[in-house]
DNA sequence: TTGTAAGCGTTATCAT
DNA sequence: ATGATAACGCTTACAA
């Protein structure tokens, strides 16, 4: 009868040696497939890890080999639907090498970026994936030093970090200017937080996209959001609220640059009555879940979610390897994604 | 100029004891406030600390302590909106703690949750959160034994571990009698796995509901999802069918036990032209994000995901605290949200 | 091929 | 109040 030892006595390798009739040297060397040891000892050693369910203590291990095969993931929020998508590439990528992967959330708050930073080094772990928000990167790199290789995901950072990003300029033209192929010209903006490269990089992108076009760049046509539902529906409603007060503000379009808020904006239009995409055609950013759901279903621009957490994993075994590489950037493309919240021109105001 | 000791160079405590003129006994005594420590040695010995930037080698003390202060989160798969929530307030309780959690994606299957809790005993994670889906009970323990405690999220099991669930039997009656409430007789569901518990004990709450209402059962009303959209998608599409084909078979109403098959419904349902809900009203299960922006809005179910991670994790820590505590079970209310997509009876077929 | 023993960074015991 | 020192579980020279 096969039991498994399944009353949970933490074995070591002394009673796995013991039992095999060998040393703890012999045995660690069968466990791990090291240095010399002869057919019968190693099949003795493994026979007996299998009846005492011997499972290593990786903790001790790492104690020797100054490696934990353990990484982190520190982004905002898992909770934000951008994040699940990097999170689970992440994990992939990393436990099909050995790796797990410790998840911290930090409402993009300086004070819990820091405090998670110092924890992870302190469980030296051998590298993170990092989304931060705030914390400058010098900040970054006095706390955790070099005991731990870093990759940053959808952010960029003077520090000479690796980045997994994609180009957010491309993205926030691509936005636009399928906004201004449809016939508009009055496309307002809801940014992400300015103090963000990926909120400044994406209305950089509509501006280039407005000036291809000889549009003139109308600053009252911007309000900075925050990357969240309400704030998108906050800022819509400036826009409705200045646009009826001033004719000349009136917008046929926006771009919100990221879908959250992008639906956020169609409740408030929703609430004013302003029929999407007839009266104001809309644009997201990001094509998370929920964009292919709402009514009508919204145009956006996609970011591959899955594959920057891959790419970001990979990035960071390769940086834990060789610490020397050169700095690795990855930059990957955003894609526009046509529905049913943008539509051929036809002026009104909001 | 404070420099932190930015260099990264991994500062043991003998050289915090060196610095500060004592021995590591006294430094370890001075850095974790236990035993008698002078105040001047105290002071020296933390001021060094602070100038070597030091940080404690956490695997080190856990091989003495035999505490890892880490606990695992083992779930399906981050990107199913339902597990976001959970899986932040998890952390959120755990980290309030000064816990750590190992985020693990099983897919579900019984191959990858045993490689995961093997890979969770090795590194003696002191709880797990887990969130299993075919692996007997009996497995599980044979796998980790008694090396960490673990708490069950919204399934139930045999083996003797701690449970925190919602009332899912509840849950589908309060869907189901909704339903009826509106005047429909004719209400199909389409179920989740009858394998898992949660897939079970909705459908028993939509009998229940029946029951009580003197509404006979009909075992062609009921199809077995899976809890993914493109299964509801599936299953709308075969109601559909068999409505077409046998007139007696049709309905007004279906509750699709949780909101990613209620949404490929709305799918089905719109790509066949049937209105929802005057043709058909449809009520889903979990109040996920998406749930909210459907148009129709979809009215369902909540579960109180966060909390339920909270409680879970709170559970574990207990467990953890007390291992002869009595088996935990925390059973959670289910809430009704009546949005737009359930409304009064009116007959048509599928 | 195998075993002894030192060392990894901490904590805890036991003297002092 | 403080300091040696053993112990935690493992790997790895170095010997044998």
């Amino acid at each position: 009868m096969q039991l498994g030892n399944g009353d949970g006595n933490i074995t070591t390798i002394y009673e796995v040696a013991e039992l095999a009739g060998v040393s703890v040297a012999t045995a660690s060397r069968a466990l791990n497939n090291t240095g010399y040891v002869s057919k019968e000892a190693r099949s003795r050693v493994l026979e007996a890890a299998r009846r005492l369910n011997y499972h290593i203590n990786v903790n001790a291990r790492s104690l020797t080999s100054g490696k934990t095969y353990t990484i982190a993931l520190v982004l905002p929020d898992v909770t934000n639907p951008f994040f699940p998508a990097v999170a689970r590439g992440v994990e992939d990528a990393a436990s099909r090498k050995g790796y797990s992967v410790i998840l911290c959330n930090t409402d993009g708050s300086p004070r819990k970026e820091a405090d998670y930073l110092n924890m992870l080094r302190s469980r030296r772990v051998d590298g993170i994936v990092f989304t931060t928000s705030e914390l400058p990167g010098a900040r970054i790199s006095s706390i955790i030093g070099d005991s731990s290789a870093v990759v940053l995901v959808d952010r960029d950072l003077d520090e000479p970090y690796d980045i997994v990003k994609t180009d957010n300029v491309k993205g926030g033209f691509l936005a636009t200017s399928h906004l201004i192929s449809l016939g508009h010209t009055r496309i307002a903006v809801i940014s992400g937080p300015l103090s963000l490269t990926t909120g400044m990089e994406r209305l950089q992108g509509y501006r280039d996209a407005l000036g291809q076009a000889g549009i003139p760049f109308d600053e009252s046509l911007v309000v900075e959001g925050d990357f969240r539902q309400e704030g998108g529906r906050a800022a819509m409603e400036r826009l409705i609220e200045q646009c009826r007060g001033r004719p000349s503000a009136k917008l046929s379009a926006v771009f919100a640059c990221n879908d959250l808020m992008a639906v956020g904006a169609l409740t408030a239009l929703e609430e004013h009555e302003i029929a999407v995409p007839s009266e104001v055609a809309i644009v997201g950013y990001d094509d998370i879940a929920l964009a292919s759901v709402t009514r009508p279903r919204l145009s956006t621009v996609a970011q591959p979610k899955y594959e920057m957490g891959v790419l970001a994993a990979e990035m960071l075994l390769r940086r834990m390897a060789n610490p020397n590489l050169p700095r690795q950037q990855e930059v990957l493309q955003p894609m526009l994604v046509i529905r049913d919240s943008t539509l051929e021109r036809r002026s009104r105001c909001g």
